[in-house]
DNA sequence: TGAATTACATTGCAATACAAGGTATTGTTT
DNA sequence: AAACAATACCTTGTATTGCAATGTAATTCA
């Protein structure tokens, strides 16, 4: 158990929403996400998770300039990105609510487990 | 990105705290997740799970005969398995602070790097 | 020139959800 | 009894993905 399992599947989402909300590239995420809480994170999670991104068509690039260092890739949304986004709100959404049920254990036990259930 | 990605490091905290509740044996497991709300869950991803677990010191587990079928192990806590509940809802709730601030964006925009881009 | 910083990329490893397939025990039906 | 269904547990192999390590290149400054 440890926090990097526990982010699979969930830091494209990060990345979907914090694209779409302005332009951004790939070296800036990593300082981004700190400031949002999150350790920083490596670039070889940060690059090859954009990379892949932009094989599915969720996100394009451009290369700009930069005025120390070389050029930046700024990634955007495409629809199919947003659409994407939308897709893993609803699914971050009932994840928390399901582990957050069971970790507050609702304690309503109505679980009917009967030993003798003979079913059909 | 999928469910089941979301799902990585997370399960095991979901069955200490269903562990914790109430001693309960492997098979009824899948049925209980789904009343909180999860898909029901391949025995393919809970015995090796439980047997992990087992091995960390988490969880101990003792037979017991069934009226109808094989002998049911169950499960109960340890206090190792209290501890490692503890610090996975602390990681969890880290988790979903940080998710959410992404995914309402509660940002300030500004650009600590304050530096201009050259477009090419 | 050389070092530092910025920025992007690749390779290989480790963790884990899960499908597929297997074994064993008890009760019911033929 | 034999056959079958349901219950209950286990193992193997695969795909995904976060990340350390490593490499490359562009720009600035000493």
């Amino acid at each position: 158990m440890s926090t990097t399992q526990m982010l699979k599947g969930i830091l494209d989402g990060c990345l979907l929403a914090i694209i779409k909300n302005k332009e951004v590239y790939g070296y800036e995420l990593a300082d981004k996400l700190e400031t949002y809480g999150f350790h920083s994170f490596s670039e070889g999670t940060i690059y090859p998770l954009l990379l892949r991104m932009q094989k599915e068509g969720l996100v394009t690039s451009t290369l700009k300039k930069s005025t120390a260092g070389p050029r930046r890739k700024y990634y955007s949304l495409t629809p199919k990105g947003k659409q994407e986004l939308d897709i893993f709100i609803k699914r971050w959404d009932d994840l928390q609510t399901n582990v957050n049920n069971v970790l507050h254990h609702e304690s309503d036990t109505t679980t009917k487990k009967g030993d003798e259930t003979i079913e059909e």
